[in-house]
DNA sequence: ACGTCCGTTGTGACC
DNA sequence: CGGTCACAACGGACG
Protein backbone atom coordinates (compact mmCIF):
# COMPACT_ATOMS: atom_id res chain seq x y z
CA UNK A 1 0.00 0.00 0.00
CA UNK A 2 1.48 2.85 -1.36
CA UNK A 3 0.29 6.60 -0.55
CA UNK A 4 1.20 9.91 -1.72
CA UNK A 5 1.45 12.17 0.55
CA UNK A 6 1.62 15.89 1.68
CA UNK A 7 2.70 16.63 4.95
CA UNK A 8 1.73 20.89 5.78
CA UNK A 9 3.83 22.81 7.71
CA UNK A 10 2.54 25.42 9.56
CA UNK A 11 3.64 25.91 13.27
CA UNK A 12 6.31 23.28 13.33
CA UNK A 13 8.75 24.23 11.08
CA UNK A 14 11.56 21.38 12.02
CA UNK A 15 12.25 17.91 11.04
CA UNK A 16 12.77 16.12 14.80
CA UNK A 17 10.00 16.29 17.03
CA UNK A 18 7.07 16.05 14.45
CA UNK A 19 5.10 12.87 14.48
CA UNK A 20 3.08 13.89 11.75
CA UNK A 21 5.73 14.19 9.41
CA UNK A 22 7.00 10.76 10.00
CA UNK A 23 3.23 9.39 9.58
CA UNK A 24 3.36 10.85 6.10
CA UNK A 25 6.51 8.95 5.09
CA UNK A 26 4.85 5.53 6.45
CA UNK A 27 4.55 2.97 3.60
CA UNK A 28 5.15 6.16 0.93
CA UNK A 29 5.44 6.43 -2.31
CA UNK A 30 5.55 10.22 -2.95
CA UNK A 31 6.09 12.85 0.08
CA UNK A 32 5.16 16.40 -0.72
CA UNK A 33 6.20 19.03 2.23
CA UNK A 34 4.47 21.84 2.05
CA UNK A 35 4.26 25.45 3.78
CA UNK A 36 1.72 27.53 2.93
CA UNK A 37 1.83 31.42 1.87
CA UNK A 38 -1.50 31.80 3.42
CA UNK A 39 -3.22 35.57 2.96
CA UNK A 40 -5.02 35.35 5.82
CA UNK A 41 -2.42 36.18 7.82
CA UNK A 42 -0.99 39.31 6.87
CA UNK A 43 -4.70 40.69 6.25
CA UNK A 44 -5.99 39.82 10.09
CA UNK A 45 -2.81 40.70 11.73
CA UNK A 46 0.45 43.35 10.99
CA UNK A 47 4.00 41.54 10.91
CA UNK A 48 7.38 43.22 10.89
CA UNK A 49 9.82 42.65 8.62
CA UNK A 50 11.63 41.56 11.16
CA UNK A 51 9.05 38.25 11.48
CA UNK A 52 9.11 38.01 8.07
CA UNK A 53 12.68 37.66 7.83
CA UNK A 54 12.38 34.96 10.87
CA UNK A 55 9.93 33.11 8.95
CA UNK A 56 11.93 33.23 5.99
CA UNK A 57 14.83 31.80 7.01
CA UNK A 58 12.62 28.49 9.48
CA UNK A 59 11.57 27.63 5.56
CA UNK A 60 15.03 28.18 4.30
CA UNK A 61 16.66 25.94 7.15
CA UNK A 62 13.81 23.18 7.19
CA UNK A 63 14.24 23.49 3.33
CA UNK A 64 17.94 22.96 3.43
CA UNK A 65 17.37 20.42 5.88
CA UNK A 66 14.83 18.14 3.72
CA UNK A 67 17.23 18.24 1.14
CA UNK A 68 19.64 16.81 3.35
CA UNK A 69 17.45 13.40 3.23
CA UNK A 70 16.79 13.82 -0.32
CA UNK A 71 13.11 15.63 0.03
CA UNK A 72 12.18 19.53 -0.08
CA UNK A 73 10.36 22.14 0.69
CA UNK A 74 7.20 23.61 -1.69
CA UNK A 75 5.96 26.58 -0.61
CA UNK A 76 2.49 26.81 -2.03
CA UNK A 77 0.66 30.40 -2.68
CA UNK A 78 -2.70 30.84 -1.74
CA UNK A 79 -6.08 30.00 0.71
CA UNK A 80 -5.71 26.63 1.83
CA UNK A 81 -9.06 25.64 1.24
CA UNK A 82 -8.62 26.78 -2.52
CA UNK A 83 -5.06 25.34 -3.17
CA UNK A 84 -5.78 21.79 -1.73
CA UNK A 85 -8.04 20.88 -4.15
CA UNK A 86 -5.52 21.57 -7.24
CA UNK A 87 -2.65 19.87 -5.42
CA UNK A 88 -4.78 16.66 -3.90
CA UNK A 89 -5.88 16.13 -7.81
CA UNK A 90 -2.29 16.90 -9.23
CA UNK A 91 -0.02 14.74 -6.73
CA UNK A 92 -2.93 11.88 -6.62
CA UNK A 93 -2.37 12.46 -3.19
CA UNK A 94 -3.60 9.80 -0.94
CA UNK A 95 -3.41 11.26 2.64
CA UNK A 96 -2.73 14.55 4.20
CA UNK A 97 -0.73 15.02 7.58
CA UNK A 98 -0.49 17.79 9.57
CA UNK A 99 0.13 19.36 13.63
CA UNK A 100 -2.52 19.71 15.85
CA UNK A 101 -3.14 23.63 16.11
CA UNK A 102 -5.62 25.04 18.46
CA UNK A 103 -5.92 28.72 17.70
CA UNK A 104 -9.34 29.30 16.67
CA UNK A 105 -8.88 30.76 12.38
CA UNK A 106 -5.92 27.11 12.72
CA UNK A 107 -9.34 25.01 13.99
CA UNK A 108 -11.85 26.68 11.31
CA UNK A 109 -9.14 26.28 8.75
CA UNK A 110 -8.41 22.94 9.45
CA UNK A 111 -12.19 21.53 9.66
CA UNK A 112 -12.78 22.93 6.33
CA UNK A 113 -9.51 21.57 5.00
CA UNK A 114 -10.28 18.30 6.42
CA UNK A 115 -13.98 18.10 5.05
CA UNK A 116 -12.63 18.24 1.79
CA UNK A 117 -9.87 15.88 2.26
CA UNK A 118 -12.74 13.75 2.45
CA UNK A 119 -14.68 14.54 -0.45
CA UNK A 120 -11.08 13.63 -2.63
CA UNK A 121 -10.78 10.16 -0.30
CA UNK A 122 -7.49 11.30 1.04
CA UNK A 123 -7.01 10.42 4.09
CA UNK A 124 -5.66 13.11 7.45
CA UNK A 125 -3.63 12.33 9.89
CA UNK A 126 -3.18 14.40 12.99
CA UNK A 127 -0.51 14.80 15.40
CA UNK A 128 -0.03 16.37 18.77
CA UNK A 129 3.62 18.51 19.06
CA UNK A 130 3.25 21.94 19.31
CA UNK A 131 2.24 21.53 22.82
CA UNK A 132 3.04 19.07 25.53
CA UNK A 133 -0.13 17.46 26.25
CA UNK A 134 -2.93 17.00 24.25
CA UNK A 135 -5.13 20.01 25.21
CA UNK A 136 -7.88 19.32 24.68
CA UNK A 137 -7.70 16.34 26.89
CA UNK A 138 -6.38 18.10 29.65
CA UNK A 139 -9.86 20.44 29.86
CA UNK A 140 -11.66 17.11 29.48
CA UNK A 141 -9.69 16.35 32.63
CA UNK A 142 -10.50 19.41 34.50
CA UNK A 143 -14.05 18.74 33.88
CA UNK A 144 -14.83 20.67 30.54
CA UNK A 145 -13.38 24.43 31.81
CA UNK A 146 -9.64 25.51 31.57
CA UNK A 147 -7.14 24.86 34.70
CA UNK A 148 -7.55 28.76 35.79
CA UNK A 149 -4.13 28.58 38.04
CA UNK A 150 -0.91 27.03 37.42
CA UNK A 151 -1.43 24.82 40.77
CA UNK A 152 -4.62 23.56 39.13
CA UNK A 153 -3.04 22.64 35.64
CA UNK A 154 -0.22 20.84 37.84
CA UNK A 155 -2.90 19.08 39.55
CA UNK A 156 -4.98 18.15 36.42
CA UNK A 157 -1.16 17.43 34.94
CA UNK A 158 0.17 15.01 37.20
CA UNK A 159 -1.95 11.77 37.02
CA UNK A 160 -1.04 11.91 33.41
CA UNK A 161 2.86 11.15 33.81
CA UNK A 162 5.54 13.09 31.30
CA UNK A 163 4.85 14.19 28.17
CA UNK A 164 5.72 11.84 25.51
CA UNK A 165 9.91 12.25 24.15
CA UNK A 166 10.27 14.29 21.20
CA UNK A 167 10.63 12.39 18.43
CA UNK A 168 13.71 11.74 16.09
CA UNK A 169 14.47 13.44 12.69
CA UNK A 170 13.80 11.51 9.81
CA UNK A 171 17.07 10.31 8.07
CA UNK A 172 17.87 9.18 4.48
CA UNK A 173 16.89 5.99 5.16
CA UNK A 174 13.52 6.85 6.19
CA UNK A 175 13.48 8.26 2.53
CA UNK A 176 14.77 4.94 0.56
CA UNK A 177 11.47 3.63 -0.52
CA UNK A 178 9.94 7.19 -1.01
CA UNK A 179 10.78 10.41 -3.68
CA UNK A 180 9.80 14.20 -3.67
CA UNK A 181 8.98 14.85 -7.28
CA UNK A 182 10.32 18.28 -8.52
CA UNK A 183 10.07 19.95 -12.02
CA UNK A 184 11.72 22.56 -13.34
CA UNK A 185 8.64 24.46 -13.67
CA UNK A 186 8.07 24.16 -10.07
CA UNK A 187 11.21 26.43 -9.41
CA UNK A 188 9.57 30.28 -9.36
CA UNK A 189 6.03 28.85 -8.47
CA UNK A 190 7.49 26.92 -5.28
CA UNK A 191 10.09 28.48 -4.30
CA UNK A 192 10.89 30.11 -1.00
CA UNK A 193 9.70 33.56 -1.00
CA UNK A 194 11.95 36.86 -0.65
CA UNK A 195 11.12 39.67 1.56
CA UNK A 196 10.48 41.53 -1.74
CA UNK A 197 7.80 39.20 -3.05
CA UNK A 198 6.08 39.44 0.69
CA UNK A 199 5.91 43.15 -0.09
CA UNK A 200 8.88 44.00 2.62
CA UNK A 201 11.59 46.23 2.87
CA UNK A 202 15.15 45.00 3.85
CA UNK A 203 16.19 48.27 4.47
CA UNK A 204 14.09 48.48 7.54
CA UNK A 205 15.01 45.12 8.65
CA UNK A 206 16.97 45.87 12.36
CA UNK A 207 20.27 43.81 13.36
CA UNK A 208 20.62 40.05 13.05
CA UNK A 209 20.23 38.39 15.87
CA UNK A 210 17.90 35.48 15.99
CA UNK A 211 18.40 33.61 12.95
CA UNK A 212 15.16 31.23 12.38
CA UNK A 213 14.81 28.01 11.72
CA UNK A 214 15.22 24.45 13.65
CA UNK A 215 19.14 24.54 13.34
CA UNK A 216 19.50 27.55 15.29
CA UNK A 217 16.80 26.70 17.79
CA UNK A 218 18.79 23.32 18.36
CA UNK A 219 21.64 24.72 18.69
CA UNK A 220 20.89 28.15 21.27
CA UNK A 221 19.30 25.18 23.38
CA UNK A 222 22.00 22.98 23.58
CA UNK A 223 24.25 25.86 24.58
CA UNK A 224 21.74 26.57 27.36
CA UNK A 225 21.47 22.92 28.26
CA UNK A 226 24.99 23.05 29.26
CA UNK A 227 25.32 26.63 30.75
CA UNK A 228 22.80 25.60 33.55
CA UNK A 229 24.23 24.00 35.77
CA UNK A 230 21.91 24.80 39.01
CA UNK A 231 18.42 23.61 37.59
CA UNK A 232 15.69 25.73 39.71
CA UNK A 233 12.04 24.46 39.66
CA UNK A 234 8.95 25.22 38.24
CA UNK A 235 7.39 27.62 38.25
CA UNK A 236 10.28 30.05 37.21
CA UNK A 237 12.72 27.17 36.04
CA UNK A 238 12.24 26.54 32.29
CA UNK A 239 10.42 23.50 32.33
CA UNK A 240 8.32 25.68 34.49
CA UNK A 241 7.93 27.85 31.42
CA UNK A 242 6.82 25.09 29.29
CA UNK A 243 4.35 24.56 31.87
CA UNK A 244 3.33 28.36 31.67
CA UNK A 245 2.87 27.94 27.78
CA UNK A 246 0.82 24.65 27.96
CA UNK A 247 -1.25 26.75 30.79
CA UNK A 248 -2.24 29.56 28.38
CA UNK A 249 -2.85 27.49 25.42
CA UNK A 250 -5.41 25.54 27.52
CA UNK A 251 -6.80 28.80 28.45
CA UNK A 252 -6.62 29.82 25.21
CA UNK A 253 -8.83 26.85 23.89
CA UNK A 254 -11.03 26.62 27.08
CA UNK A 255 -12.06 30.18 26.99
CA UNK A 256 -14.13 31.56 24.47
CA UNK A 257 -12.98 35.81 22.98
CA UNK A 258 -9.50 34.49 24.82
CA UNK A 259 -8.19 37.18 22.81
CA UNK A 260 -10.83 40.01 23.60
CA UNK A 261 -11.97 41.69 26.89
CA UNK A 262 -15.67 41.34 25.47
CA UNK A 263 -17.30 38.15 25.52
CA UNK A 264 -14.57 36.67 27.41
CA UNK A 265 -15.50 34.90 31.11
CA UNK A 266 -13.00 35.49 32.73
CA UNK A 267 -11.64 38.84 31.89
CA UNK A 268 -12.34 42.02 33.92
CA UNK A 269 -14.14 44.41 32.19
CA UNK A 270 -12.09 47.35 32.27
CA UNK A 271 -13.46 51.47 31.00
CA UNK A 272 -9.80 51.36 29.37
CA UNK A 273 -9.33 54.97 27.99
CA UNK A 274 -8.76 55.16 23.81
CA UNK A 275 -5.82 57.61 23.70
CA UNK A 276 -4.30 57.69 20.13
CA UNK A 277 -1.30 59.75 21.27
CA UNK A 278 -0.26 57.96 24.31
CA UNK A 279 -0.55 54.15 22.50
CA UNK A 280 1.59 55.89 20.00
CA UNK A 281 3.93 57.39 22.25
CA UNK A 282 4.24 53.41 23.57
CA UNK A 283 4.62 51.49 20.95
CA UNK A 284 7.31 53.96 19.48
CA UNK A 285 9.33 54.73 22.50
CA UNK A 286 8.55 58.31 23.38
CA UNK A 287 6.96 58.15 26.54
CA UNK A 288 9.52 59.86 28.66
CA UNK A 289 10.46 56.82 30.85
CA UNK A 290 13.62 55.90 29.56
CA UNK A 291 13.19 52.23 30.89
CA UNK A 292 9.95 51.85 29.16
CA UNK A 293 11.42 53.71 25.78
CA UNK A 294 14.31 51.63 26.35
CA UNK A 295 12.15 48.14 26.23
CA UNK A 296 10.12 49.19 23.03
CA UNK A 297 12.96 50.64 21.27
CA UNK A 298 14.69 47.14 21.85
CA UNK A 299 11.34 45.81 20.72
CA UNK A 300 10.85 47.30 17.55
CA UNK A 301 14.57 47.10 16.10
CA UNK A 302 15.28 43.68 17.56
CA UNK A 303 12.29 41.87 17.96
CA UNK A 304 12.90 40.56 21.20
CA UNK A 305 12.58 41.66 25.10
CA UNK A 306 13.04 39.67 28.51
CA UNK A 307 10.56 38.53 29.59
CA UNK A 308 10.64 41.16 32.97
CA UNK A 309 10.76 43.83 30.23
CA UNK A 310 7.39 42.62 28.84
CA UNK A 311 6.13 42.79 32.16
CA UNK A 312 7.10 46.23 32.75
CA UNK A 313 5.91 48.02 29.52
CA UNK A 314 2.59 45.91 29.48
CA UNK A 315 1.85 47.46 33.04
CA UNK A 316 2.47 50.56 32.18
CA UNK A 317 0.33 50.43 29.12
CA UNK A 318 -2.03 49.28 30.83
CA UNK A 319 -3.58 49.25 34.93
CA UNK A 320 -0.05 51.02 35.76
CA UNK A 321 -0.20 53.96 34.10
CA UNK A 322 -1.72 54.78 30.79
CA UNK A 323 -4.89 53.26 31.08
CA UNK A 324 -5.13 51.97 27.22
CA UNK A 325 -6.72 48.37 26.96
CA UNK A 326 -4.62 45.77 26.77
CA UNK A 327 -5.66 44.87 23.35
CA UNK A 328 -3.87 47.23 21.84
CA UNK A 329 -0.65 46.12 23.40
CA UNK A 330 -1.47 42.72 22.04
CA UNK A 331 -1.57 43.79 18.82
CA UNK A 332 1.88 45.78 18.82
CA UNK A 333 3.80 42.78 20.36
CA UNK A 334 1.74 40.47 17.42
CA UNK A 335 3.00 42.72 15.03
CA UNK A 336 7.09 42.69 16.50
CA UNK A 337 7.63 39.95 18.33
CA UNK A 338 9.79 37.22 16.88
CA UNK A 339 8.50 34.70 19.25
CA UNK A 340 4.78 36.00 19.05
CA UNK A 341 2.07 33.43 19.95
CA UNK A 342 -1.34 34.09 19.67
CA UNK A 343 -2.17 32.22 23.01
CA UNK A 344 0.71 33.32 25.03
CA UNK A 345 0.08 36.96 23.89
CA UNK A 346 -3.50 37.32 24.87
CA UNK A 347 -3.00 35.29 28.37
CA UNK A 348 -0.35 36.86 29.50
CA UNK A 349 -1.66 40.72 28.46
CA UNK A 350 -4.63 39.49 30.90
CA UNK A 351 -1.93 38.70 32.89
CA UNK A 352 -0.26 41.51 33.52
CA UNK A 353 -3.20 44.23 32.81
CA UNK A 354 -4.83 41.87 35.65
CA UNK A 355 -7.57 41.20 33.66
CA UNK A 356 -7.44 37.75 34.67
CA UNK A 357 -5.46 35.35 36.41
CA UNK A 358 -3.62 37.36 38.14
CA UNK A 359 -5.98 40.00 40.38
CA UNK A 360 -3.42 41.79 42.76
CA UNK A 361 -3.87 45.02 40.78
CA UNK A 362 -2.59 47.55 43.80
CA UNK A 363 1.15 45.51 42.82
CA UNK A 364 2.03 47.82 40.58
CA UNK A 365 5.56 47.88 38.95
CA UNK A 366 7.35 51.49 38.50
CA UNK A 367 8.89 52.19 35.26
CA UNK A 368 11.90 53.69 37.57
CA UNK A 369 12.47 51.92 40.52
CA UNK A 370 11.75 48.25 38.78
CA UNK A 371 14.64 48.40 35.90
CA UNK A 372 17.15 49.70 38.93
CA UNK A 373 16.81 46.71 41.31
CA UNK A 374 19.01 44.93 38.30
CA UNK A 375 20.65 48.10 36.77
CA UNK A 376 21.81 50.52 39.20
CA UNK A 377 23.65 52.68 36.40
CA UNK A 378 21.32 52.15 33.31
CA UNK A 379 23.50 50.64 31.00
CA UNK A 380 20.35 48.74 29.38
CA UNK A 381 19.17 52.35 28.71
CA UNK A 382 21.91 53.92 27.63
CA UNK A 383 22.41 50.70 25.10
CA UNK A 384 19.12 51.83 23.64
CA UNK A 385 18.93 55.65 24.33
CA UNK A 386 22.35 56.63 23.26
CA UNK A 387 21.55 60.19 23.74
CA UNK A 388 21.02 59.60 27.21
CA UNK A 389 24.46 58.05 27.82
CA UNK A 390 25.80 60.87 29.20
CA UNK A 391 23.65 60.92 32.40
CA UNK A 392 24.69 59.82 35.70
CA UNK A 393 23.12 56.91 37.24
CA UNK A 394 21.27 59.30 39.55
CA UNK A 395 19.33 60.94 36.87
CA UNK A 396 19.26 58.02 33.93
CA UNK A 397 15.99 56.67 35.20
CA UNK A 398 14.15 59.96 35.77
CA UNK A 399 16.15 62.36 33.22
CA UNK A 400 13.73 65.40 33.93
CA UNK A 401 14.86 65.51 37.65
CA UNK A 402 18.32 66.65 36.12
CA UNK A 403 19.21 70.31 36.91
CA UNK A 404 19.38 72.21 33.47
CA UNK A 405 22.83 72.70 33.90
CA UNK A 406 23.36 68.82 33.64
CA UNK A 407 21.12 68.21 30.73
CA UNK A 408 22.87 70.49 28.97
CA UNK A 409 26.38 69.60 29.22
CA UNK A 410 24.83 65.84 28.95
CA UNK A 411 23.53 67.39 25.46
CA UNK A 412 20.40 65.98 26.08
CA UNK A 413 17.25 68.56 27.04
CA UNK A 414 14.56 67.21 28.27
CA UNK A 415 11.26 68.46 27.26
CA UNK A 416 12.98 69.29 23.42
CA UNK A 417 15.64 66.33 22.62
CA UNK A 418 13.40 63.85 24.49
CA UNK A 419 10.40 63.94 25.60
CA UNK A 420 8.90 64.91 28.94
CA UNK A 421 7.12 62.16 30.94
CA UNK A 422 3.99 61.81 29.17
CA UNK A 423 2.18 60.84 32.82
CA UNK A 424 2.98 61.57 36.28
CA UNK A 425 3.74 57.73 37.20
CA UNK A 426 2.98 58.59 41.09
CA UNK A 427 -0.47 60.51 40.11
CA UNK A 428 -1.46 57.77 37.98
CA UNK A 429 -0.95 54.83 39.37
CA UNK A 430 -2.85 55.82 42.82
CA UNK A 431 -6.03 57.01 40.35
CA UNK A 432 -5.53 53.15 38.49
CA UNK A 433 -5.53 51.57 41.18
CA UNK A 434 -8.52 52.80 42.46
CA UNK A 435 -10.03 52.43 38.86
CA UNK A 436 -9.13 48.96 38.93
CA UNK A 437 -11.10 48.46 42.44
CA UNK A 438 -14.27 49.73 40.91
CA UNK A 439 -13.80 47.72 37.83
CA UNK A 440 -13.73 44.66 40.44
CA UNK A 441 -16.32 46.03 42.23
CA UNK A 442 -18.66 45.97 39.09
CA UNK A 443 -17.52 42.88 38.32
CA UNK A 444 -18.60 41.35 41.38
CA UNK A 445 -22.25 42.36 41.38
CA UNK A 446 -22.01 45.76 43.26
CA UNK A 447 -24.78 48.14 41.56
CA UNK A 448 -23.44 51.44 43.25
CA UNK A 449 -19.55 51.45 42.60
CA UNK A 450 -19.54 53.53 39.90
CA UNK A 451 -16.33 55.56 38.55
CA UNK A 452 -17.04 58.34 40.77
CA UNK A 453 -16.38 56.37 43.40
CA UNK A 454 -12.47 56.66 43.43
CA UNK A 455 -12.10 57.42 47.32
CA UNK A 456 -11.99 53.62 48.08
CA UNK A 457 -15.51 52.76 49.08
CA UNK A 458 -15.75 50.43 52.14
CA UNK A 459 -18.81 48.84 50.51
CA UNK A 460 -18.06 45.17 49.05
CA UNK A 461 -21.17 45.05 46.85
CA UNK A 462 -23.18 41.78 46.79
CA UNK A 463 -20.04 39.63 46.70
CA UNK A 464 -19.94 36.90 43.81
CA UNK A 465 -23.67 36.51 43.36
CA UNK A 466 -25.32 33.52 41.63
CA UNK A 467 -25.77 35.52 38.46
CA UNK A 468 -22.14 36.14 37.36
CA UNK A 469 -21.01 32.83 38.63
CA UNK A 470 -23.66 31.09 36.28
CA UNK A 471 -23.07 33.04 33.42
CA UNK A 472 -19.13 32.03 33.66
CA UNK A 473 -19.46 28.38 33.96
CA UNK A 474 -22.22 28.63 30.90
CA UNK A 475 -20.21 30.42 28.80
CA UNK A 476 -17.19 28.07 29.84
CA UNK A 477 -19.62 25.11 29.33
CA UNK A 478 -20.84 26.15 26.30
CA UNK A 479 -17.43 26.49 24.51
CA UNK A 480 -16.89 22.67 25.66
CA UNK A 481 -20.34 21.26 24.20
CA UNK A 482 -19.88 23.73 21.24
CA UNK A 483 -16.99 21.48 20.16
CA UNK A 484 -18.67 17.94 20.58
C1' DA B 1 -21.48 28.45 53.49
C1' DC B 2 -17.56 30.30 54.98
C1' DG B 3 -12.81 30.82 56.34
C1' DT B 4 -8.25 30.18 55.09
C1' DC B 5 -4.38 29.86 52.29
C1' DC B 6 -1.98 30.91 48.30
C1' DG B 7 -0.70 33.29 44.21
C1' DT B 8 6.15 32.86 38.85
C1' DT B 9 9.08 37.82 39.75
C1' DG B 10 5.73 45.29 43.60
C1' DT B 11 7.26 49.21 46.27
C1' DG B 12 9.30 51.66 49.70
C1' DA B 13 10.40 52.28 54.63
C1' DC B 14 12.90 50.44 58.08
C1' DC B 15 16.24 47.81 60.64
C1' DC C 1 23.26 45.35 51.54
C1' DG C 2 19.79 41.97 52.76
C1' DG C 3 15.67 40.74 55.10
C1' DT C 4 11.08 42.02 56.81
C1' DC C 5 6.93 44.33 56.80
C1' DA C 6 2.93 47.50 55.72
C1' DC C 7 0.57 48.92 52.06
C1' DA C 8 -4.76 47.61 50.84
C1' DA C 9 -7.05 43.83 49.93
C1' DC C 10 -8.00 40.77 44.62
C1' DG C 11 -9.85 35.69 42.97
C1' DG C 12 -9.42 30.60 42.94
C1' DA C 13 -8.96 26.36 45.33
C1' DC C 14 -9.96 23.67 48.99
C1' DG C 15 -11.55 21.89 53.33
Amino acid sequence: MNHNSIHWFRKGLRLHDNPALLAAMKDCAELYPIFILDPWFPKNMQVSVNRWRFLVEALKDLDENLKKINSRLFVVRGKPAEVFPVLFKKWKVTRLTFEVDTEPYSKQRDAEVEKMAAEHSVQVIQKVSNTLYDIDRIIAENNGKAPLTYVRLQTVLAPLGSPKRPAQAPTKNDMKECSTPWKSSYDGKYSIPTLEELGQDPEKLGPHLYPGGETEALSRLEIYMKRTRKHSHPPVSLHGQLLWREFFYTAGVGVPNFNKMEGNPVCVQVDWDNNKEHLKAWSEGRTGYPFIDAIMTQLRTEGWIHHLARHAVACFLTRGDLWISWEEGQKVFEELLLDADWSLNAGNWQWLSASAFFHQFFRVYSPVAFGKKTDKNGEYIKKYLPFLKKFPAEYIYEPWKAPRSLQERAGCIIGKDYPKPIVEHEVVRKKNIQRMKAAYARRSGSVDVGDKDLEGSKKKGVKRNAAKEQSVADLLKKAKFKKD
